[in-house]
DNA sequence: TTGTACGCGTTATCAA
DNA sequence: TTGATAACGCGTACAA
C-alpha cells in the first residue's frame, strides 16, 4: 500500500494522474503530490524515450549531479564511478540533450544567419567560410535565407530569436526598409553583425566589400579601353552597397572628364527579371550606351544574353562588367569581366568579428567596419584581346 | 520571522546561501531546502533577462497558466483577461522561449537537413524546396553543410540529434561508409528521409531521381549522334546514384551493340580535382574516347576546359555530356549537353515525405522511395547544330 | 474561468 | 567526493 512520503499516512490519498508513466498520488493531508520511487523496469519505456542522466543515475544508484560532472570531466570526481558512468551512458547509448542544456545556461552557443538568397554562389560561400570558423570556436550555425522576401527575413529573424542565438548575422532583403526586426535584437543585446547588405546608420559591425573601389576600377577600366558612354545598372538605393558602387561609377566618370548622363543610370533592384527589363530599356535607347557597369552579375548576365539575342557584338558594340565573379562569368562567352569579392574571407570575418564581440563585452563597444579589398578580374566582356587564362 | 513551509516550525532554520539573489533556508528537523517567496522587485532584474510569461502574470497579477493560456488562444480564458494579457505582453516586448517549450513539448517543430555541399547550386535549389514546403507546415529547417566529410557529417547529425529535431533529410557525403550516425535517428524513431546520394539497403524512405534514366538518355542521344568510343567518367561506387549512372550508360551501350571498354570506365569522386585527374588520364590515352559521359557537370566542366586547354574540338573531336543542369552548364562554350534533374520538386518531396512521417504514424511503416523524372538538355556539347534556344 | 503544482533535462550551489 | 535541491521558462492536469 502507498504511503505519503511526507505525512507518511497511506488514508487519505488519490491518484493524481500520470508523470513520465509513472502514476502520481496526491495526499490530501497534507497536499503534497508525489509519484513512488520504482525500480525502473528497465524495458518498458513510454514511446520515445530518450535516455537522460536521470536514467544513468538510477541504474547505478548515484546521483543525477554525479553523472553530470563525470560528464563533463569535472575534477572532483571518483575515477571509477566515472569510468562506470561513463560505460553505463554508452551502453544506454545516451545524447545530451542540448534543449535542456540551453535553457539553463541562457546560451545556445549558436549564431544565426539569414541572407537573402541561396541562388548564386556568394552567400553559400560566405555561409562555408563563417561556419568553419565558428565551429572551430565551437558554435553552430542556424542557416537561414529569406528569398528575398521582407516577410520571410521577418520570420527567420523571430525563429532565431525564439531559439536564443547568441548573435546574428545577417545581410538583409532587397525588399527591407524597416529595421525593428533588426533593432529586436539590440535592444536585446545580442550582437548583430551585418555584412554585405548594410544600412548606413544602422548597426555598429559590418563586413563590407570595398564597393566603391571596386566600382572605381571597373568603370576606369572601361573608360580605359575606349568606351565613352557607359551607363550603370544598379541596385536599391537604400542599401549601402548600391550607393557605393554608383559613386564608384561617379567618380570614374569625374575623374576621366566624362559627362554624366542621367538618362544612362537606373536604379534597379537584384532580381534578374527587372533586370533583363532595364537592360531592354538602356539598350533601346536612341543613343544607347556603349558600355553597361551592373550592380552584380546576374544582371551582367541579363544583358549580356539580351545582346547576344539583339545581335549586339561583345565587346565591340558593348562592354560590360559586372559584380561579384559568379562562377558563371568565367564560362559565359569570352568571360564577363567582373569585380571579385572575396566571399571566403567576408564570411570568415563576419564570424570572427561576432565571436570577438559576444567573447569579450568590450568589443562591443566599439564601432567597428570592416572593409575588405575587391579585385577587378578581367574577360573578354570589355576588352578584345584578354590573355588566356585559366580561371 | 521565517517558518518552514515543511514542518511549519521556526526554530532550527539555518541559512544555506543564495539561490538567485535570494537567501535559502535549511530547516534542521525536516532537513528541507526552501527559499521565501518575495514580491517580486519590479526593476531589478539581473543582467539580460528576457521577459518570460512569469513578468506578464506578476505585472498583471495572475497565474502564469492563465498567461500561458492567453498567448495560445485557449477556449477556457475571459476574453478582457486575455486582451490585457495580450496588450501586457506586446508592452514587455515578450518574445516566447522556443527552448522551453521544446523541452517540455518533448518536440521541435524543426527538422534537419544535411548536404554534402553548398557550391554548386545544386543543394541549395532542394534547400529551398523543402524549405518551402516544410515552412507552410509550421515547420522549422535546420541546415546542416558537411563539406563532402564524413566527420563533418557525423558533427552535423551529432548537433542535430542533440537539438531533438523531429525529422531528418539527408544527402550523404561521397566519403561515407559507415551509417552509424543515421542509425542513432532510426534507433529513436526520428524519422529520416534520404535524398539523391542514398545507399541501397539502407532506410526506407527516399527520394531519387532517374538516374538510370538519365543517363541512358545521355548516351544514347551520344550514340545517336555518331560516338563510338563512350568513356564514363563515374562516382563513388558506394552510391547507389553512381551505380544507377553506370548501368544506365552500360544498358545504353549494349541495346546499341556497342563494346563495353572497361578502360573506359572510371570510378571517381565528386571533386572537380580528381575529375581533372581521371580526365587528363583519359584523354592521354592510346585510343582515347570520342565522348565521355560525366557522372555530373563539375566534372564535365572539367573536361570541357581540359580540352580546351589541348585544343580538342568539342563537339567534333570529343562529345560531352554531364548530370544536373547546373547554371553554367547553359553558359560555358556553346552549352553543355546535361541531364536535368528536377532539384525543387526533389525538395518539396522529400519535406512532404517526412511531414507524412511525422504527422501519421502508420506512413512510417510503409517504405516507399519516389523516383522524379530527369530530362536530357542537348546543348552544344554534344551535337553540331543545336537550335537556338533562350535557356 | 483561474490558480497550483509539478515535470521536461540540465547545471550550479552548497552541505555533508 | 557525493548528494540534495533550485532554477532555467513553459505547458498542463487537476483542483478550486
Amino acid at each position: 500500500m502507498e504511503i505519503c512520503p511526507k505525512c507518511s499516512q497511506g488514508t487519505s490519498l488519490m491518484k493524481a494522474g500520470f508523470i513520465r508513466g509513472k502514476q502520481r498520488f496526491r495526499c490530501k493531508d497534507c497536499s503534497y503530490y508525489f509519484t513512488l520511487p520504482t525500480a525502473h523496469p528497465k524495458n518498458e519505456r513510454r514511446g520515445r524515450h530518450q535516455t537522460t542522466i536521470i536514467d544513468i543515475a538510477q541504474e547505478l544508484g548515484v546521483s543525477n549531479s554525479t553523472v553530470s560532472r563525470a560528464l563533463h570531466d569535472h575534477p572532483d570526481i571518483n575515477l571509477d564511478t566515472k569510468k562506470a558512468i561513463l560505460a553505463k551512458a554508452q551502453e544506454l547509448d545516451y545524447q545530451p540533450n542540448q534543449l535542456a542544456h540551453n535553457l539553463v545556461k541562457s546560451r545556445t552557443n549558436t549564431v544565426g544567419i539569414v541572407v537573402p538568397e541561396f541562388l548564386t554562389q556568394f552567400f553559400p560561400n560566405i555561409i562555408v567560410g563563417a561556419q568553419r570558423v565558428l565551429r572551430q570556436a565551437g558554435y553552430n550555425l542556424m542557416i537561414m535565407q529569406s528569398g528575398e522576401s521582407y516577410e520571410n527575413e521577418v520570420a527567420n529573424t523571430r525563429t532565431l530569436l525564439a531559439n536564443r542565438v547568441d548573435g546574428l548575422i545577417v545581410s538583409m532583403s532587397h525588399e527591407t526598409n524597416n529595421y525593428d526586426h533588426f533593432l529586436a535584437f539590440e535592444k536585446r543585446n545580442i550582437p548583430i553583425v551585418y555584412f554585405n547588405r548594410v544600412i548606413e546608420g544602422l548597426g555598429t559591425h559590418k563586413v563590407v566589400a570595398n564597393d566603391y573601389q571596386g566600382a572605381f576600377l571597373a568603370v576606369e577600366h572601361l573608360i580605359q579601353n575606349g568606351y565613352r558612354r557607359i551607363a550603370h545598372l544598379g541596385g536599391p538605393p537604400n542599401l549601402l552597397i548600391s550607393k557605393e558602387r554608383k559613386r564608384g561609377y561617379l567618380e570614374a566618370l569625374t575623374k576621366y572628364d566624362l559627362p554624366l548622363l542621367p538618362e544612362l543610370v537606373i536604379n534597379g533592384d537584384f532580381t534578374s527579371q527587372k533586370a533583363a527589363i532595364y537592360a531592354r530599356h538602356l539598350l533601346d535607347l536612341p543613343e544607347p550606351p556603349d558600355a553597361i557597369f551592373a550592380v552584380n552579375d546576374p544582371t551582367a548576365i541579363e544583358i549580356l544574353t539580351l545582346a547576344k539575342a539583339k545581335g549586339i557584338r561583345i565587346p565591340e558594340e558593348l562592354g560590360v562588367v559586372g559584380f561579384s565573379d559568379d562562377p558563371i562569368a568565367a564560362h559565359i562567352g569570352k568571360g564577363l569581366t567582373t569585380v571579385k569579392q572575396p566571399t571566403d574571407q567576408i564570411g570568415e570575418a563576419a564570424a570572427v568579428m561576432i565571436l570577438g564581440i559576444m567573447r569579450g563585452e568590450e568589443l562591443a563597444f566599439a564601432p567597428e567596419t570592416m572593409v575588405l579589398e575587391t579585385e577587378l578580374v578581367v574577360r573578354g566582356s570589355s576588352i578584345l584581346n584578354v590573355e588566356q587564362r585559366r580561371d
